[in-house]
RNA sequence: GGCCAGUUGGUGAAGCGGCUUAACACACUGCCCUUUCACGGCAGCAUUCACGGAUUCGAAUUCCGUACUGGUCACCA
């Protein structure tokens, strides 16, 4: 029985060849130098920040060379699919600006012309490569059970050989196509596996675009290539899409680097173009036992991108943090290019790191603080807003009602050269100006006071102070009205004075200021005292006093 | 256990045989500026690049070995 014959037996829906599908996915119409890159995640709702980098970095390297970036569903795996999977992976990308010029668009539509672009609807394309590599001798069927399988592998193990099924392991391989055509006429359920013609002894390499040259010893074991139920594994689904979507560009998680060199052994059964590699440094985190490892999904809730929406941390903050880990030379090129977009910045994956990096909340935070220092007023208001429609209902009224008044707050020491870095996300505003509310500055609270903590003493101050505070005074008068109440009472009005001899007074007019501060705010810390004073107005800050 | 990769400070990292008495950024500490809070400025923070050998006039940079960390060895991706 010929090899053909027993293909037909074996895939008789089959119509297409090969070439027909090579003519229906032409090779792209592009510059040789464009990138063709893809994200490629399966449907699991979500998407992690190891996956957002690898997307992020396969985007910039499609956008930098005016090439394709796609959107294919790897949904072979039934467990891992989730309802609704596909929205909410557009939705993530979506939310960091990461556009997608084909592939899934929602759950059931797409675009562009090298589809479909959800695995589980390309079954037929599967087939027709799977019957190709047993026409040509190189895939046969495999009938072995789960049984067999561990049987083999025990035996593997007492000998301390290699496990895998290879060689004179693979015991299907041995089977006549008489022998196979018949337990398939019989209705036995069979796997298709690769009839692999490498040699454990001889190395393959590697043409990484982030590692360089890796050697591996060549794949010899018969790998599954589709499933008993007619599902392709990754690894041919790769192999066959990649090729036909005409993808330059591999960019995915250092994970896959050692099955590669069965990837590269499929591509060339095809004859087909091995297109370029880059294995990413995985994305890690120190656990509380001081553990380095893999941030996960189950464990840590900054792994998935929702996590930076809650929190209000800028969609933009988080890509230029991206780009920080991505490519190390990009900070400095901000700071020697101010003003110029991340699109303007040219990613090299040769720069990107090879040892996995560790995820440092500081330092996204303190990018995103710079951030959201850069915005205008309005910016950060309509930002805020938005945020807090989403996560903060109560913030959302009281910005709604007080519209001009919010911006006035957000302008304090704002839209200037050298802005306040206070905000280090959206979430964290409401905690800094909640007393400039009436609404949120009630009962219950708990002042802050520094060295002057004696009620009466407190008392006294205010009760001087007041009597001089003018709400129409410019800041130099504001200021020496401070000063004017220390010295009243003992406290240098001088800083250097006091300095020379601080043993001369009870305090000085910081202190004084850190008495008006708190009473009005609470905390010690806050943005400058005199625009504070003035959006609370007279009334207020009487009331305020009276209240403590 | 086999195979592969990685290992520079608290963190991200630059470094590609002499320009390195190891850049830059984050964090931290101190000082200065300052009415407060910030911002900013300055300074400090690895005599040393996991360890051991080798090559070399010279090594964080090349080679070998060891250790550690990570990945992988599924009809998961």
């Amino acid at each position: 029985m010929t090899n053909k014959e027993l293909a037909d037996l074996m895939y008789p829906s089959v119509t297409k060849t090969i070439s027909d599908y090579e003519n229906i996915y032409p090779e792209r119409n592009i510059d040789d130098k464009a990138v063709v890159s893809r994200f490629a995640p399966s449907p699991t709702g979500f998407v992690h920040m190891g996956s957002l980098l690898a997307s992020f970095v396969s985007n910039k390297a499609a956008r930098d060379t005016n090439g394709i970036f796609y959107l294919r569903i790897e949904d072979t795996d039934g467990k891992r699919s989730v309802e609704n999977g596909i929205e909410g992976i557009i939705n993530d990308l979506k939310a960091f600006n990461i556009e997608i010029d084909e592939g899934a668009i929602s759950d059931n539509e797409e675009v562009g012309n090298y589809g479909p672009y959800v695995q589980s609807k390309r079954i037929d394309i599967y087939n027709t490569f799977a019957k190709w590599l047993v026409e040509n001798d190189c895939a046969y069927p495999c009938f072995c059970s789960e049984e067999d399988n561990n049987e083999i592998r025990s035996i593997q193990e007492s000998k301390k050989d290699r496990i895998g099924y290879y060689g004179k392991y693979a015991k299907c391989r041995f089977l006549s196509n008489e022998e196979r055509a018949e337990k398939i006429k019989n209705g036995e359920k069979f796997v298709l596996r690769l009839k692999s013609t490498g040699d454990f002894n001889k190395k393959v390499v590697i043409n990484d675009l982030v590692r360089g040259n890796i050697e591996y010893p060549e794949n010899d074991i018969d790998h599954i290539l589709i499933k008993s139920d007619g599902v392709p594994v990754y690894h041919f689904a790769h192999v066959v899409d990649d090729h036909l979507m005409r993808t330059t560009h591999v960019t995915r998680g250092e994970e896959w680097l050692p099955s590669t060199p069965l990837h590269i052994e499929l591509f060339k059964k095809f004859g087909f173009k091995v297109p370029k590699y880059c294995h990413l440094g995985l994305v890690m985190k120190v656990d509380e036992e001081g553990v380095r490892r893999k941030l996960s999904k189950r464990k840590d809730p900054e792994a998935a991108v929702s996590y930076y929406h809650e929190k209000g941390i800028p969609v933009e903050a988080v890509k230029l943090y991206l780009m920080t880990i991505a490519n190390s030379n990009f900070e400095g090129w901000m700071d020697s290019n101010p003003g110029k977009s991340i699109d303007e910045f040219k990613f090299d994956f040769k720069k990107m790191s090879k040892s996995g990096s560790l995820f440092d909340i500081e330092k996204l935070l303190n990018i995103s603080r710079n951030y959201i220092s850069r915005l205008t007023a309005r910016e950060l208001y309509e930002n805020t807003l938005k945020w807090a429609s989403e996560f903060d209902k109560e913030f959302y009224e009281i910005l709604t009602k007080y519209k001009d008044y919010s911006i006035n707050i957000f302008n304090i020491e704002r839209e200037q050269k050298k802005p306040r870095k206070d905000y280090e996300a959206y979430s964290s505003i409401k905690s800094q100006v909640w007393y400039m509310y009436e609404e949120l500055f009630n009962d219950n609270l708990e002042y802050n006071f520094d060295k002057i903590s004696a009620k009466d003493e407190i008392k006294n101050i205010l009760s001087e102070y007041i009597k001089l505070y003018d709400e129409n005074d410019d800041k130099d008068t504001w200021f020496n009205k401070i000063k004017e109440v220390a010295d009243i009472l003992g406290y240098a009005s001088d800083m250097k004075a006091y300095k020379e001899n601080p043993d001369n007074y009870k305090g000085n007019v910081a202190d004084i200021a850190t008495v008006i501060r708190v009473v009005l705010t609470t905390s010690r810390v806050t943005p400058d005292l005199y625009a504070i004073m003035k959006l609370l107005g007279k009334n207020r800050i009487i009331n305020r006093f009276n209240k403590f």
